[in-house]
This record gives structure tokens, sequence and C-alpha cells, in this order.
DNA sequence: CATATACATCGAAAAGATTAGACATTTAAT
DNA sequence: ATTAAATGTCTAATCTTTTCGATGTATATG
């Protein structure tokens, strides 16, 4: 047993962690399969497909972003988001391999 | 752009779902992060190493078990869990597969 | 059978997350 | 300089989650 409850949350699984809550909401889950692969799309066309206000969006959009889930640029008046694939892969990856050998 | 916001979520991420929820919380994270390898606690044990109540930790555990991160066993009085590894290697990847060939 | 142990559940209070209207900001176009 | 378009932020209401004391249930033990 570890029974470090203070500081037993190590580097892979602190940044996991807001990954987990950003993709643990059904909303924010529908705003990624939104996306088609490599597509970028602004936020009005995201509102267009979703049931929720607009700020309810841009609030789950920083979340996801703020997760790094999702990256943004910003272009004349838009803002595009597209899925921060790599950084997705890779901490799943790790995740996995975290387990694998040390759960 | 997958506009199909109410049928859009695939079996894998339906199941994924309650996972991130699971662990979207610390308090969760920490429970899980006190499971040596392959090792079994009873909830005295847990709530020994938690910083919450016994109803507390017991409403994580519910969560836990509900999403399959944990397996449980009533053996005598005592209640075991552990962790479903099985299932949480095989979830990870599903998810990373899921990314490599849809998003 | 009475008591103790281990745990779950109930219920109400507190804390936190979500939501949408109103307002603010940034950028482009006239 | 005005206006319009796209988006973000503020705020308050609502909804959900979390929390813990009190109570309930199952199991073992004397």
């Amino acid at each position: 047993m570890n029974p470090d409850y203070s500081r037993s949350i190590p580097q892979v699984w602190r940044r996991m962690s807001r990954v987990f809550t950003a993709l643990g909401d059904e909303h924010r889950q529908r705003i990624l399969l939104t996306f088609d692969r490599g597509e970028r799309l602004n936020v009005g066309q995201i509102v267009a497909v979703s049931t929720l206000s607009r700020p309810a969006v841009s609030h789950h959009l920083k979340i996801l972003r703020e997760a790094e889930v999702l990256c943004s640029e910003k272009i004349g008046k838009e803002v595009f988001f597209w899925i921060n694939k790599p950084f997705l892969t890779e901490t799943f990856g790790n995740v996995r391999d975290y387990l694998d050998q040390n759960l």
C-alpha cells in the first residue's frame, strides 16, 4: 500500500487529471467527436451543432483547451479549434504504460 | 465535421466516459494510486490513509467500481477492492487506437 | 441471542459545476 | 468613425456532486 496521500500523484497523472475531468463531461465528449480528422472548426460551427448556448460552449471549449485536449488559434475575428492529437495519443499511452509498470 | 450530436458517441467512448468521470476527481485518483501492484485493500485500509470520512470514501469507491476501474469482493465482514488492470489497460489502449484511427 | 465489527445507505447541508442572458472586446468592412 | 460579426466574460440562477453524521444491514464472536 502506498500511504503517501499528499504527495503521491505522479507527474504523468497530474497532467492527465485535467484530461480526465475535461473528457468526463458528455457535452465535451460530443464537442471532441464533432471534429473530423485534422479538421479545424471555429466557435460558431461548434455552437451550430451543439444544443447549448454560446457562453456554455465557450465555457466547455475553455476547459478543453486548458486540459490541452484542444488547441486554438485566433485568425481575424474567428477562433479556430482543433484536436491536440499528439498530446492525447502520448498521454493515453503514458497512462497505459504507467498502469503496466506501476499498478 | 460530424454534425450528429445525438448519436455520435461510439461504444468505446460511452464505456470510457464513466472512467473519465471516475478518474477526473483527485480523491479518486489518490485512492487508485494507494494500491500497490496486484494488491487488495479493504475499505478500512483505504479510509485509514484518506483524509475523508468513511461515507465519502464509500461514495468514491462506488463510483470507481461502477466505472469498472476497481473490482470488489465481500469476504466475511470485509469488502476488498483491487484495480481492474486488464480493463484499464484495454480501455486506454482502445481510446488511443480510436484517436489514431478516427480523429 | 446479544454484542461488536465492517461496511453501506440515507438525508440534509455545503461546495462546485453548468447554464444563458446581458454586456464587453476585438477585428473587419463600409 | 460607425457598424456588424465573432467571440469572450460577468453574473445570477439552477443543477449536480460531495460531504459527513446518523442510521441500517450483514456477518462474526462470545
